[in-house]
DNA sequence: TTGAAAGCGCTAACAA
DNA sequence: TTGTTAGCGCTTTCAA
């Protein structure tokens, strides 16, 4: 490999200083006209290309932000990858991925101390397993965005939509569809699963505000939020002496693996059962039937994040921790419905 | 901020030479136990962790590699970045991500000598819209690995299946079923959509290997490989007075908006039109009906892509271009043979 | 086996 | 406005 041009053979050819060469770069100071236009030149002549390696020691500081999630395979983190990706390039950063399966050695990891510090500027998080404790215990100079509605210390911010309301919303809306034997799907009642926990309180806020009871046993929990979970827990649901007549499902993902466990046995969608999703994933408006689902504001949630994780990069002192929620709306398709909903475009 | 420990520190509490330490903490030569345990010790009361930026610079490295694909929210593309990404770190490499949009201009500023370049040691390019000049324009000293079946010149190497088998297969299995008027979704028969006529081809081979005539009206093409493309495309062939009997779609996706569109105008998948896709994406288990399809061996393509790219970058003389093929299988399901097909775990 | 010291290429404090 | 120069923290050649 030959030699890279550097930044000093730039000077020399421009008969300038290192200093002025860089400043011309980075756009920086004032640099005289003439300056200027004899820099660019040398550049040009010597194909010159700023070492970026160089630049992030120098510097301190690496350019990348992290976005760290639990799988990247379903449709709501890539959905949303992608996203976080468009903002963050506006900015002039990139974007380094990790999936941690939802392992909370994995994800404590991510946010302690680590070696690997030092290769992003800050973190946008999506935890799956993490509980307060590893929050608490992490590296305090890392700029943190977590994902997901979570009761922030001051010390990071969180940006989600409000999980409870849109949850209850979800139910409401097939209570009013008459169903009176709902279940949900998704349940997580143990320590780390207070997303779901969150969507089982909205679940039971809408029958309580109607003075309906909550047939627990229509509660279903699943380890995952995926098409397999959602399609076993169904399957379990059907074999009920006194099957639901409609279901909640916590992810679209679960709803469409429900969906398929309905339809395999000769059931139909929405007669015998009502189905809705959660994420407005596109699957879900494609699928047959299409899914009637809560939809977060993706593009708003990958923005306010990324724009708050910068702000807390480049400040000082740290901004105080904001919680932040973004919109979400409920949309009604055929899986609650039927056909009565506008099919999509094609 | 704090001053972070630095190895000269350690080296100080230690009583040795930076250079030791730089060997112990590497694991590097040989060092006395003695002098290992002493340091390794001083490591652990300062808490020192090697700046990783110092070492990227000190290397000329930086231990990262690129996956640059079109775009991210494809459930195919999606579900190999997890696979690259398990088998980056396998071997301590950190994978970025980026997204072209396809766009032939963004592409090619991917393997061109940027700025950026320095970034990453090596890139992993499922390209869309490039062509050959601008692959030959690319930086030389880049170590470049290419999915999908692209023919080399010898100094880049490239992943893939065999797509003119495997399209030839997927048509065969249609016309075993007897169905005789078979479409094709997905052709895209200009320069840039090579991928596609390698489908078409084998759609065609299909065809005159039995004798049979190639209904050219019967050849749909698309700009995209997504669901709304391929919902559009089967509204324009339901439109056509004798419409087709089968369809081999050249993506999961497009099935899927293809099936869609078959289903919303009240006909049946299989019996009306039975539907065939490519990629064996997850959805495509958990529709309804399934999808039957082509799947490629992802896992191996991933793995098979880093291994050769890490062996590109820690070569001193580069090795030859290779073209390496994965193995595929067609994977029967309903949209095919409707319910006789084994419906999936649940 | 270990030490001394010269880079890696850029940034930025200080000086002019 | 521009030059000088001391880092950034590590790796690694050369010497001992």
């Amino acid at each position: 490999m030959r030699r890279e041009v550097t930044l000093r053979d730039v000077a020399e050819l421009a008969g300038v200083s290192s200093r002025t060469v860089s400043n011309v770069v980075n756009g920086y100071a004032n640099v005289t006209e003439r300056t200027r236009v004899r820099v660019e030149r040398a550049v040009k002549e010597l194909g010159y290309r700023p070492n970026v390696l160089a630049r992030n020691l120098a510097q301190g500081r690496s350019g990348q932000i992290a976005l760290v999630v639990p799988y990247l395979d379903t449709p709501y983190f890539s959905e949303l990858l992608q996203s976080v990706i468009r903002a963050a390039k506006v900015s002039g950063y990139n974007v380094l991925i990790d999936q941690t399966d939802g392992d909370p050695e994995h994800e404590r990891g991510f946010i302690a101390h680590g070696s690997r510090r030092l290769l992003f500027d800050g973190v946008i998080f999506s935890p799956l397993g993490l509980d307060q404790q590893a929050l608490a215990d992490r590296d305090p100079a890392l700029p943190l965005v977590i994902l997901g509605e979570r009761t922030s210390d001051g010390t990071f911010d969180h940006v989600g939509i409000d999980d409870v309301a849109a949850s209850r919303q979800a139910t409401e809306h097939l209570l009013d569809l008459g169903r009176n034997r709902v279940a949900a799907i998704g349940d997580q009642p143990y320590a780390t699963g207070e997303a779901a926990q969150r969507r089982t309180r909205g679940f039971r806020e809408a029958h309580q505000a109607r003075g309906l009871p909550v047939r627990e046993d229509l509660i279903i929990g699943t380890p995952r939020f995926n098409r397999p979970d959602g399609a076993h827990a169904m399957a379990h649901l059907l074999e009920l002496e006194e099957p639901p007549d409609a279901v909640f499902c916590y992810s679209d993902l679960v709803a469409l693996g429900a969906i398929r466990a309905i339809v395999s046995r000769g059931l139909r969608v929405p007669e015998d059962i009502a189905v809705i999703g959660y994420d407005d994933i596109e699957d879900g408006r494609f699928s047959n039937p299409t899914v009637t689902t809560i939809s977060p504001d993706k593009e708003m949630i990958a923005a306010t994040a990324v724009e708050r994780l910068l702000l807390r990069i480049s400040s000082a002192t740290p901004p105080p921790g904001l919680e932040l929620r973004a919109p979400h709306k409920l949309i009604v398709r055929e899986s609650t419905v039927g056909r009565s909903a506008r099919p999509p475009s094609a």
